[in-house]
DNA sequence: CATCAAATCTGACTTAAGTCAAAGGAATCT
DNA sequence: AGATTCCTTTGACTTAAGTCAGATTTGATG
C-alpha cells in the first residue's frame, strides 16, 4: 500500500528494528497497514481489545471523555510511536480512546500471537520496557505540571517543545506550525478554548509572540523560557 | 533480618515468583534488605541510579519538588509494589524523590546485571511490563482526575478507594483510618492543606463523614459515590 | 462565491481554590 | 509536666480559570 514497503517499514520502527528476519516475517503476516481518514475514530474507551498500533503518518489523539462531556488529552502521536499497547498487559479492553487528527497511516499488530513472541525475543520486551519507562516519565511530568504550573506556564512548555521538534530553534525568529486544533490543544494543556485564546491574546499583548493563521512566531524566546520554568 | 528470610521472601513477590532457584540465588546474592527510619529521604530527584527498590513494610512516598516548593505526589507506595524501577530502562538519574512515611523495609536490587537477567528470563520482564502497564494506568487516571474533577470530587474518590483497599466497605458504617500526613494527602490529590481542610470540613457539615482523630467514619457511602463519579 | 457550519474569540460574571497570616492542637523531647 | 516544634484549622482576601452567551472568523461545500 502506498509507498509503505511492509517488510521495509517494520525495519524501521524502533521496536522492531533488531528482530530476526523470522520473526519480522511472523508479524508482516498477520500485521495490517492501514490508511484512515481524518477525525475518524479508531477505538473507544472500554471497546474489547484487538491489538496495537504503529503510526506510520499523520497523528493521533489520545484522549477520554469523562460523563460530564469534559475531554482529558494524554498523548498526540507522532510517526513512528506505538500506542495502544497497555491492554497487551493489563486487562481486555482500551483504557483510552483514539481518533485520527489528520488523514493517518498506521501498522495494526493484533495481539494475537504477539505476548508469546516477546517471551521469544527477549529485544522486544526490553524495547516495551523503555517505551513504557518513557511515557511514565512523560506522565509523571503531566501530572507535576498540572498540580504545579498555570496555563501560561503550561503553554509556554508546550511551545517550546515543539520549536525543539520542529528544529526552528536556532533560527533568529523560531517558529510552530499548530498541527492540532486548538480545542485539542486545550484539552492536553488540562484547560479549556477560552482560556487558552485569553492566554494566547496576553502573550501577543506582551509582545512575547505573534499568530498568523496556524503559524506562532517566537519574538521573545528568553521570556517563553522564563514562563516555562515558572520564574515569572 | 527481622522475620524477613530473604529467599522466603523473594519467593512471595510477585515480580519473582516465578524465577528459577538459579536466579533467585543470583537475586539474593546481590540484594540486601534494609531498614529505614521514618521521614527519611531514600533518594533524590537526579540522583546517580544506583537500583531498585521492592517495598516489604511501611510506605514510601514517591514525588517531586518543584523550584518554587511545591511538592507533587505521584504514588504512595505500599507493600509488595516496586519502585524506581524506570530508570532501569530510562535514563541514569531517578526522575522522582522518595521518602519513607514511617518505618519502612525495603528490598535494594542494584542495577548491576540485572538487565541481563530480564533479557534471559522473559518471565520478569512480562511481570515488569504489566507492572508498568498498571502504573501507566494509574497515572493515566491521575491526569484524567486532575483536569476533569474539583477536589472533593478527587477527595470522595480517594476515600472510596481507601475504604475498599481496608476492606471495610461492607460495614454498616465504613471507616478509613489515614495512615499518611494530611499534607501529603493534600498534594497527592494535587491541592493544598488549607483546601483539603476545608473540603473535610464541608463533608462533616453535609453530614457525609465525622472525623476523629486519625479515623474518618463514612455516614453516607451513597452521597460520597455520587461525588467521587461527578454527578453532584 | 455565497452559504452554512464549525472553530475561535470576546466580554461579563461566578467560583473554586490559592495566598497570607494567625490561632489551635497534637506530637515529641528533655 | 512543660516547652518546643510541627501539623492542622480557620478567617479574610485575591486570583486564575471556568461558565454562559454572543460575536467573529475560518473553512468547507454545493
Amino acid at each position: 500500500m502506498n509507498n509503505f514497503n511492509k517488510r521495509e517499514t517494520l525495519r524501521s520502527i524502533p521496536l522492531f528494528s533488531e528482530l530476526s528476519i523470522e520473526y519480522l516475517r511472523k508479524i508482516t503476516a498477520v500485521s495490517k497497514i492501514e490508511k484512515i481518514p481524518p477525525h475518524k475514530i479508531i477505538f473507544t474507551d472500554g471497546d474489547f481489545y484487538k491489538g496495537f498500533y504503529i503510526q506510520l503518518k499523520g497523528s493521533v489523539k489520545i484522549f477520554k471523555t469523562s460523563i460530564d462531556g469534559k475531554e482529558s488529552v494524554f498523548h498526540i502521536i507522532k510517526p513512528f510511536n506505538v500506542f495502544a499497547d497497555i491492554p497487551l498487559f493489563e486487562g481486555n479492553n482500551y483504557p483510552v480512546s483514539a481518533q485520527t487528527l489528520e488523514e493517518c497511516i498506521v501498522l495494526f499488530v493484533p495481539k494475537e500471537g504477539f505476548v508469546n513472541l516477546i517471551r521469544e525475543e527477549p529485544e522486544i520486551s526490553l524495547k516495551m520496557l523503555a517505551g513504557f519507562a518513557k511515557r511514565l516519565k512523560s506522565l509523571i511530568t503531566q501530572v507535576e505540571d498540572l498540580t504545579s504550573k498555570e496555563v501560561k506556564n503550561r503553554l509556554a512548555k508546550y511551545l517550546l517543545e515543539e520549536i525543539k521538534n520542529n528544529k526552528t530553534e536556532n533560527l533568529p525568529e523560531p517558529f510552530v506550525k499548530l498541527t492540532i486544533p486548538k480545542s485539542t490543544l486545550a484539552a492536553y494543556l488540562g484547560t479549556i478554548t477560552e482560556t487558552l485564546s485569553r492566554t494566547f491574546k496576553k502573550f501577543q499583548e506582551q509582545e512575547i509572540l505573534i499568530i498568523k493563521g496556524k503559524s506562532i512566531f517566537i519574538k521573545n524566546h528568553v521570556e517563553l523560557k522564563k514562563l516555562a520554568e515558572n520564574c515569572d
